[in-house]
DNA sequence: ACATTTCCTGTACGACTGTACTAGAAATCA
DNA sequence: TGATTTCTAGTACAGTCGTACAGGAAATGT
């Protein structure tokens, strides 16, 4: 009963970096040779930690997803009301420091949407979690139903023009879109 | 100065069936054999009609487009206004029929974000197809900088709608708030 | 020191990829 | 009929894919 214990934090740094070169080189043409390459490891490695590819996607998208949401959820245990939440949204969704994370974002959610049983923790959580945070932030007296159809809406309007803002680069006009989107939330 | 002539009809049913194929079967893995196997063809029969397969990928992505813009856009000539114009496109986008269809077009979006010289052709009518259409539906009257941004808006909060839609499927909830949304467009 | 487990590498194998090449059948004009 | 072009199929080739296998180095408990 002994033996070299597991080396968790090893698998962490290499999930991370490799979290890194998909967000640069896209997800579709994922394979363990460049990848492995492009770390100095030898693709066996990346197998050892992972096993099979599969459970790597797994593991990227997990690790993905933690990075969006603390890239994007406030910290401070305040309760702003919507209209302040959504605009915080907004403001970190849209700017070019995660442009390249919410490139990849949309391209597993596009590839979630026609394979939906191979991205089933994925599409569990890409409207929930922000559904969650987006109904607690209308406090807890209102009304159940009003709350999650404007959540519903809020994340459709911000995620949407986040694709128009990625496809066409035109700043100029969504974000005039997105402030008066923004405006209506106020009242 | 003679010989066979070309079969522009050939060429045609054959890109409607690998569309077809690519709709059901999906877009990342797309791959000569697989899909001449399913219409009974030879390899270098696509490969003929063709020519590379970044050619057929340009090809599908048009007669895609073609189909979604058909299937969505209204013949009549009227112009029944910004409100009646975004609630025909929410119908007719989100009802079940096209729902397969527009699954490979969030695919092929998110994949388009992350490599955007090789989908140029795409992300230049992505948006810019519809907004011109919701442009038009407001009139000449309208001020061309609010048009853009209610249009912009329009299309936004319909394409993030219909992304929820896809992936929770929780039509109840989405279509409520697509008709909250719709509603502020009588105004 | 020794057994045991993990870490990492190099190698190898079958499957699949895009596509170039060859060749026969079909359809046209002269 | 003959020349010419298209259509279709079969074959082959170099490259990449995921991953299984064997073995050496490192790190632990006994």
């Amino acid at each position: 009963m002994a033996g070299r214990p597991i080396d968790h934090r090893r698998r962490a740094d290499l999930l991370d970096a490799v979290v890194d070169y998909t967000v640069e080189h896209g997800f579709s043409d994922l394979s363990w040779r460049p990848v492995a390459a492009a770390l100095g490891v030898s693709t066996t490695t990346l197998v050892h930690h992972f096993g099979a590819k599969e459970q790597m996607l797994e593991a990227i998208l997990g690790r993905l997803r933690e990075r969006l949401f603390a890239a994007t959820s406030d910290p401070s245990g305040e309760r702003p009301g919507l209209a302040a939440a959504a605009r915080t949204v907004w403001i970190r969704t849209s700017g070019p420091e995660r442009e390249a994370e919410f490139r990849l974002f949309f391209a597993v959610y596009g590839r979630a949407l026609q394979a939906p049983s191979q991205f089933t923790a994925f599409l569990d959580h890409v409207v929930a979690d922000w559904m969650r945070a987006l109904v607690d932030a209308q406090g807890p007296d209102a009304d159940p139903d009003t709350a999650a159809r404007t959540a519903t809406l809020v994340i459709a309007t911000l995620r949407g023009l986040l694709l128009d803002l990625l496809a066409t680069g035109d700043r100029e006009r969504v974000q005039a879109a997105a402030e008066s989107f923004l405006g209506t939330l106020d009242r």
